[in-house]
DNA sequence: AATGTTATGGCAGCGACTGACAAATGGCAA
DNA sequence: TTGCCATTTGTCAGTCGCTGCCATAACATT
């Protein structure tokens, strides 16, 4: 229940190279940006270092940024496939919740070394970070979908599938930047670090405004 | 009131051309982007529309893309800055709302072409999708600092301020979609959808989820 | 009118990215 | 195994975004 729900799907020989050239592609480019930056290294650089010629970089990824792209939107897949599988009749809010903490209990330590690394790359990067936003911003609308088709709202007349999308973005993003900001220590205090915010997120949203601090998120 | 905040600032002659010079390539390119779009548009043929070398418009934009950040910038300065001078007593959000609906009735008819132009640009190019959704953080965060500040409210520790920026972000990329999917009308129209818009915004925030289909955005 | 400051143009060059063609490699059947 | 087809890869030439450098032109100041 916990391991990622992507797995190296098994082929021909023809796609299994296909994959591992890919995989190395991406691992590699993290690196090489992780080291010297992500605008300082060339998709020549990426090619060589794991033997191919820059043609087959792009015919891999359309652009230099779609490497990080493809990271990340590995463990988005993820996440959302579990969002997929959770009960529809339970809150939108608490399926999300639900996933996101799966995906990230999910995680081993090289694949929480790479969120950092990723994290660094949109920090130091306004490139990387626009890129992001954009891939975020899909996979809302895809959660926007599937809200509205399970819950029979019209996300035209009625705003909540998109509040909740966004509240839950939002979190997320407060979660990580908390958790970057403490110390990245592992799986577990991430975790403990996202559901602080979600717990804090109920009465964040149902609370008054000039009073009480509402709940806290206190550190990981 | 509901004039733009930003006017030609006077200067030496010199300023004044930078301005006009630099006013005169954001039409061009946004002319430019919306005949042949934004790929098909060189920064040369740009630049050779209002008799400067490729240099030069470099020397005024960082990247093709800054020229239509530029444009919608100046919207986006334009709300903020109507944002600031509101009351600090008063709910964030009904500042967010009351600023957002000034600066749109604030735009005669060619700043509202503009902006139709923009938002079909972000359809169409998703790079720049990319770039907006940066600068529309920005802007978030920024929000979010204002809202801190005012309230004393620890944004660390308290979502409330960056969940009211999300929701404000959320219910304005609604009205705008909502607004140009049906026939971008005049400034009325859009001030009524975005207004309809915020109305839905408070239903949906404290209403239950499974009945009741809230408030509606009914068409401008 | 002389001088300093700033904007501009031209040029050479790097790197991201693409189309086209040829060569190599895996898949598959005879 | 052999031969054929489909797919992948490398090479090459070329476009375009973008930058550093330097000379020149335009404005500003005294």
């Amino acid at each position: 229940m916990t391991r990622p729900a992507v797995a190296e799907p098994q082929g021909g020989l023809r796609e299994r190279k296909k994959a591992m050239t890919r995989e190395a592609l991406i691992d590699s480019a993290l690196r090489l940006f992780d080291q010297h930056g992500f605008a300082a290294t060339t998709t020549e650089q990426i090619a060589a270092s794991v033997g191919v010629s820059q043609r087959t970089f792009f015919r891999y990824f359309a652009t230099k940024e779609e490497v990080v792209s493809a990271a990340h939107n590995a463990v988005d897949d993820d996440f959302f496939a579990r969002f997929l599988a959770k009960d529809p009749a339970i809150h939108p809010l608490e399926a999300l919740r639900a996933a996101a903490v799966e995906t990230w209990q999910s995680l081993d330590e090289r694949a929480l070394r790479s969120q950092v690394l990723l994290s660094k790359l949109y920090d130091s990067t306004p490139q990387l970070l626009a890129c992001r936003l954009r891939n975020g911003a899909q996979y809302e609308s895809r959660i926007v979908a599937v809200i509205t088709s399970r819950t029979g709202i019209d996300p035209v007349t009625d705003l909540r599938p998109r509040l909740v999308a966004a509240a839950f973005g939002a979190t997320m993003h407060a979660a990580v930047c908390y958790w970057m900001n403490c110390g990245t220590d592992g799986v577990h205090g991430a975790v403990r670090t996202i559901e602080r915010h979600f717990d804090a997120l109920g009465p964040a949203l149902t609370g008054p405004w000039h009073d009480r601090p509402g709940a806290t998120a206190p550190p990981s």
